[in-house]
DNA sequence: CGGCCATCCTACCTACCGGTAAGTATACTT
DNA sequence: AAGTATACTTACCGGTAGGTAGGATGGCCG
């Protein structure tokens, strides 16, 4: 049986987060690193020995401040996706037609996923692929308020005569579709990177369609 | 040191496989569970303890027809992409004009995306997330085909004024996010399944733009 | 019949995993 | 001076990871 220490926290609290964190303290250089492996190793094959000896500390620090190898995910994430909702506010706040908010809250999303690369990537690999024994952490939420957010904007666009009649479902995952792909290049060819020119490109691919107006594109023009 | 035993294979080269693994055999049973077990927990947090715990023989079984951890992986790879490939090569041969051929490709690699869903899920979280342990495999020897594939296709389109003049990258990346999103929604919300219908619709609403064909998405809409 | 081969097994190996107990150092308070 | 709180450490715990040595079994063939 485990004595309680008078002098040290609770084994499965981390610390309370004092001071933003910054790359210099312990705190920040666990996160750094955390992020830095996590991004190319992947959770389960990271190692919290690894993270520590990169970020040079003992690993029970590790526990000292984030309680757990799963700690030190979730604050990544929760850091990373606080952002995100940052950017849905700054966006909701921009001002134009229907469209070109779109556009502006489309150009936010890649800016930002761009700038955190490395904790993209691992959202990527556990929201899409199997869980990998990384603790449940609510992607959805964010999601969500983007999509309803997107929703939003496309029903006031078809409000105003600049989106076609549709279902709204489908002309938002068409958007998604297209922002998602710039993103999922930027994770596997870099070299090959969209940049905000080419988002916007495509997002205007998207908008103005690709096939000729006239063309209708067949509804079984194929053997099946 | 080890000595070489008589009888064995050589330690790292897994059976020559002979006839065609089915689910009741001992190769069918481990590549069966491997793939139900990556696909739960990914390849780095999936012991083989488990995964010959669930195809109900013993662990040197799995070396023995598979070398390693990592053998079973690039075999169930493997078989996945070897299927994935012949969907190209029918896809090619369908007839109908070049947008509905397209549409053709997009239906039937989504059918076996959504036929695959366990490898589907691997695949994912490791070529758009981390490595993690799992060893090298060339998913983009497939994906570019495939482009290449759909890009033939979309400038024959042009060719045949089908498909609006434009970046034929542009055109491409759009219709592979359509249909990357119907395959993302399968993976992540399979109750929001688009099903073939959806995926018609969208691919539908890409083509025709989601602008009504006079509103021009605004080029710099708002203060950035 | 005995040897060979293919197909599997039990028991074991080394190395390593996440997490923890106990301790040390420093600063501050009473 | 003693006690407390904070920030870290060394050494250790129990369990488990991928892989392997040696063996058992059954079928086939000369």
């Amino acid at each position: 049986m485990k004595r309680a220490r008078p002098h040290a926290s609770p084994s499965r609290k981390a610390r309370p987060a004092g001071a933003p964190a910054c790359d210099a303290t312990v705190r920040g250089k666990l996160l750094d690193a955390a992020a830095d492996l996590f991004d190319r190793k992947g959770y389960a094959a990271t190692t919290v020995r690894e993270i520590v000896a990169v970020a040079g500390v003992s690993k029970p620090a590790l526990y000292y401040y984030y309680g757990s190898k799963e700690g030190i995910y979730l604050a990544l994430m929760g850091t990373a996706f606080a952002q995100a909702e940052q950017t849905l506010v700054e966006a909701r706040e921009s001002a134009g037609s229907a469209v070109g908010r779109i556009f502006h809250l489309c150009a936010r999303n890649y800016d930002l996923f761009r700038r955190n690369l490395k904790v993209a990537r691992v959202m990527y690999a556990i929201y899409y692929g199997p869980p990998q024994g990384a603790p449940a952490f609510d992607f959805d939420a964010y999601h969500l308020r983007f999509q309803g957010q997107l929703r939003a904007l496309l029903e006031e666009g078809m409000q105003a005569g600049e989106v076609r009649r549709m279902r709204v479902e489908d002309a938002m995952w068409a958007v998604i579709g297209a922002l998602n792909i710039a993103m999922e290049v930027e994770l596997c060819h870099p070299e090959l990177s969209p940049g905000p020119a080419g988002l916007e490109r495509l997002l205007r691919a998207v908008f103005n369609g690709v096939a000729v107006p006239a063309a209708r594109p067949e509804k079984k023009g194929v053997r099946r």
